[in-house]
DNA sequence: ACTTTTATTGAATTTAAATTCAATAAAATA
DNA sequence: TATTTTATTGAATTTAAATTCAATAAAAGT
């Protein structure tokens, strides 16, 4: 393995380390000597990696930008059914791939005041609220979701998750929740 | 008006106003010189009032613990009904009162990962799950609520409501939601 | 008016954590 | 093998913010 890998696989170890530290114990209450001794690497070393602690953080933000979480809908199915197995989809990844509910959370928090002014835009950026307006106006079309503001309806239910969501993270004993509930929320 | 009265009504000033910051920026956002500018008061003369910046955090959310926002259901409304009841006063709040509404959303901050242990445990400790539950049990007996663990609905209930109302707060503009959507969560 | 207590300030100190750095080891390259 | 580049450490430095402090003003009590 030429050596560019290998400092790229040590940078992954490093962000999933961070992410796991950062979920648990929140950005601020988790220091850049805690990642490391988790990684685990000595406090100096991480600054090979990183330029700072923001950056890091950075970094984890645009993955979270890319990859799965993405709201998609193609507008075949039902806007109900599309959002109950959304939901079903991220609730299992809590038990088989806590890295992408992991994710979740993190994005979340990251889009909440008292973060890093910077990588909070960007995950600001990335919400799924628009995308979530669309379909919920189809629904309301359709008949098969309540008459409301569909920008209110939408913000509400990611809201909703988030703070569901980070229930979950908070006491990994929790039971998932059944996700009609949540989607009962637009239901007509 | 005796000075013992003056102290403690500079304490009150002192409280709101931290509670504000807190809540407009996160805790670890808001600096004690940026309380203090806001009072207005020097810096120094912070601690002449409180011993220390957790200090400050403990009483806020010893006066969270206490006044309005306990769930205290008297078991003659229908259980729909009272919830229903209840969000409606906490979002009128949001409007009338913004005190109440954000010690509301305070609470919820301070029970996330992160926060301080000793305010975090206490904030935990004055949680509206435990009673929310018996009326959620109630309310599937009498069938205006759907089957389910009436913990895990219990949690999510009030998780949506603290998301919910983290959104209000972050976005002062933003349209009331109509409380029975929430409550529809639990509907049959 | 005089003394004691409390309020207030702004500057000095402390502290915790991020960040830098000099030195060394290990790996790649010539 | 010699040289250059990269990885690594732990200690030193910097920094931002909390906290303390010495000095002064204002108020209360005598």
């Amino acid at each position: 393995m030429t050596r560019k890998e290998q400092k790229e696989e040590r940078r992954q170890a490093i962000l999933m380390t961070a992410l796991t530290l950062f979920v648990e114990r929140g950005y601020y209450d988790t220091k850049i000597a805690d990642i490391a001794a988790a990684v685990p690497m000595s406090t100096g070393l991480m600054f090979h990696y990183f330029e700072s602690k923001e950056d890091l953080l950075l970094e984890l933000v645009k993955m979270g930008t890319q990859g799965p979480g993405s709201v998609v809908y193609d507008g075949n199915i039902p806007p109900d059914v599309y959002l109950t197995g959304f939901l079903n989809g991220i609730f299992s990844f809590a038990k088989e791939q806590p890295w992408v509910f992991y994710m979740f959370v993190f994005m979340g928090q990251v889009r909440r005041v008292g973060m890093p002014e910077e990588a909070r835009r960007l995950a600001l950026s990335a919400d799924a609220v628009t995308p979530t307006v669309k379909l919920i106006k189809k629904g309301q079309k359709d008949g098969v979701f309540r008459k409301g503001n569909a920008d209110t309806m939408a913000r509400c239910f990611w809201a909703s998750v988030q703070g569901i969501m980070e229930e979950m993270s908070a006491d990994r004993e929790m039971k998932t929740p059944d996700p009609e509930w949540i989607v009962s929320m637009l239901r007509a």
